[in-house]
DNA sequence: ATCATAATTTACGTTTACGTCAATTGCCGA
DNA sequence: TCGGCAATTGACGTAAACGTAAATTATGAT
């Protein structure tokens, strides 16, 4: 737990994940663990990915969307249609997700709603 | 399409997906439609069930988890101890779609740092 | 009555995201 | 040097959420 690297078993606490997992992620190509012997060894860059990763995971993106996403994050824009191209995707993300966001909000509306109607019954009922 | 009733290929073209995807959701119980011979027809209950469950999954909850939240809103809350336990999962949910949408909040504010920091370039190669 | 069309049923296939062994392998302390 | 223990590898297993193909059945139009 230095200040430079992190071992599988590090993250997996730190994050609440299995080591399976985090292996599993490596595949998918979201980690790239340098080898001492055979222990990975985990740098800020991994361990920030794999944060991404998570949050991502909790918005519902699959593995590979993640995958892309986070790679662009890291790509190249020295040039004008790679600039292009990478304000394209953000912009659908960006919609995509103002999209979640209002699902969201419709359901923390509903659920409002029913907690308020409860209420009221509790009341009634503890009369 | 009358006022009260639908086909599932009525459902299918509202909602998007395949008949497919609604008959598996009847195996999951979310929907139970009245059979005409053979034919399957919803009722508006069904299909309010549906849109919900839809919903849900843009969320990323699991099918079974829709099922039990789309049940518990139409259960008995007659009395105290139902009142409480169905309070309980309220919040409960809340709590978990108001994380979520911390997350979609975090990285909205990335997305929109990484546009301007590419708007910025942009505007720059473009002299 | 018949034909075409659409819906249904059955059942196996597929993808994603890991879980779960079982068999190594490497390193650290006694 | 010898265990022992944690990490790794490889392989197969699994659950969720449908897809898909084939065979069957209804239903409405002619």
């Amino acid at each position: 737990m230095s200040a430079q690297h992190w071992t599988i078993s590090d993250l997996s606490r730190e994050f609440e994940i299995t080591p399976r997992t985090i292996r599993f992620y490596e595949d998918q190509g979201i980690v790239s663990p340098d080898r001492v012997g055979r222990q990975r060894i985990y740098s800020a860059r991994d361990r920030t990915r794999l944060k991404l990763a998570l949050r991502g995971k909790r918005l519902g993106l699959k593995l590979a969307q993640i995958r892309e996403l986070i790679d662009m994050y890291e790509s190249p824009t020295d040039t004008v249609p790679q600039l292009r191209h990478y304000l394209g995707v953000l912009a659908a993300q960006q919609h995509a997700l103002t999209a979640q966001r209002r699902d969201i909000d419709k359901t923390l509306a509903e659920i409002e709603a029913q907690d308020a109607r409860c209420q009221a019954l509790l009341r009634q009922y503890m009369l």
